[in-house]
DNA sequence: GAAAAAACTACGGAAATCCGTAATTGACAA
DNA sequence: TTGTCAATTACGGATTTCCGTAGTTTTTTC
């Protein structure tokens, strides 16, 4: 089987809410001969298509979108194609969106800022039946599961409720806990963000990703 | 004149470090009969190929690169080509970037999560003699004016060193002033920004683009 | 079923924060 | 020139954070 040739016959949907995200995966896409390349700026008229009987080799989604989030497409999508190949580019780091990609096996993700022909590696690869995710993804699994750097979900509970202004007396009696356990997450979350005061602390969760402005943790 | 005509004279340079972004640009310049168009994935290329006797009509930059700050290449840029048309294409909404951008007198601010033809209408209201600012940067120069909201510089000055796990002694000392006034800041900051503590503080700055996350994300 | 990790509790004390209130100086504008 | 505003300084006191150290209980994992 030749691989430019199957290559070049797929047929693939690109899912982005930015234009210039949209049009440059296809640029590149068209720079390796894939031609056949459906456009979405939302979700749902992807999800539309889907119902109207359109059918596709590959799926690059982006996780932010104005209707609808990622996930829930990516569920969508494999309700209505068991087995579609689903590539994720995004621009998130955050350890949880990682692992419930992972959760939901997704096939590909890369980062947007990565190399763009990374986009066909990541096709190729999935074509001979492999999975690709990109060198940091790689590398942010492999720090999360050093878990002398991680924090534990009690403590991300904790760092989230400091993130919303809480004090640890406030904290401790929204977690039904004593004052001192409080202190004490807190003080592994110091050590292992390596953050000096409080201040530090929101600036380096936010960096590492385990506070999205204004999300949940989960 | 024409001026579909003049549009598609035009020579332009992309410079921008992702791939995708470059590649999304010269797609939609092209859409528009916008095909003298040359790309450099780093500052100093371009600036190597000015000092070899290239010339641009427009120069459609990013403000983050590797290689590069932002705001030097505008000058470097400038230096070479004292009527130069700068169009930044940016993520950053930070109001002391916008503010720096419009000291520099550039001709153009996009966000590249707009729509992508905001950037042919930048390039046509430059043609026409005109200035282009997107949408966001009036609105946030507009909040930026309203004193009782906004911080002063002295203000940023502080929250940028908090934001740097500073403490107040530790400011003072850097500021060269007593560590009431950084107290006093401290506390307009607060107001200002409607903050309860630190976190709060740091939180609703970077939501708000006071400070920007360094670093991991992208 | 034992070892390891996560979660919880405790406390004393130093350091830093947060709060209210108030006053002075200099610059720039109506 | 008069008034507004940014920037500065001041202080006492309550609250909260931060640090070190140390122990128990529960849950997970091999």
């Amino acid at each position: 089987m030749d691989n430019q040739f199957a290559l070049s016959q797929m047929k693939v949907a690109v899912v982005d809410d930015h234009d210039l995200v949209r049009e440059g995966m296809t640029a590149i896409l068209a720079s390796r001969n894939v031609n056949n390349v459906a456009k979405f700026s939302t979700a749902m008229s992807l999800v539309d298509q889907l119902d109207a009987g359109a059918e596709f080799d590959f799926y690059i989604i982006d996780l932010e979108m104005p209707d609808l989030d990622g996930f829930v497409l990516i569920e969508m999508i494999r309700a209505r194609n068991p087995v579609a190949h689903i590539i994720v580019s995004t621009v998130h780091d955050e350890i949880w969106t990682l692992r419930k990609l992972l959760a939901r096996d997704v096939n590909a993700i890369i980062y947007k800022s990565g190399e763009g022909n990374e986009i066909i590696t990541a096709i190729e690869e999935i074509l001979k039946g492999n999975n690709y995710y990109c060198e940091d993804v790689h590398k942010a699994l492999k720090i999360a599961d050093d878990s002398s750097l991680y924090p534990s979900t009690r403590e991300l509970e904790v760092l989230y409720q400091i993130s919303q202004g809480k004090t640890s007396r406030e904290i401790a009696a929204a977690m039904f806990v004593t004052e001192n356990t409080v202190e004490a997450h807190r003080k592994a979350l110091f050590t292992k963000l390596g953050a000096v005061n409080v201040a530090d602390l929101i600036v380096k969760a936010i960096e590492k990703g385990y506070i999205k402005k204004g999300g949940v943790i989960r």
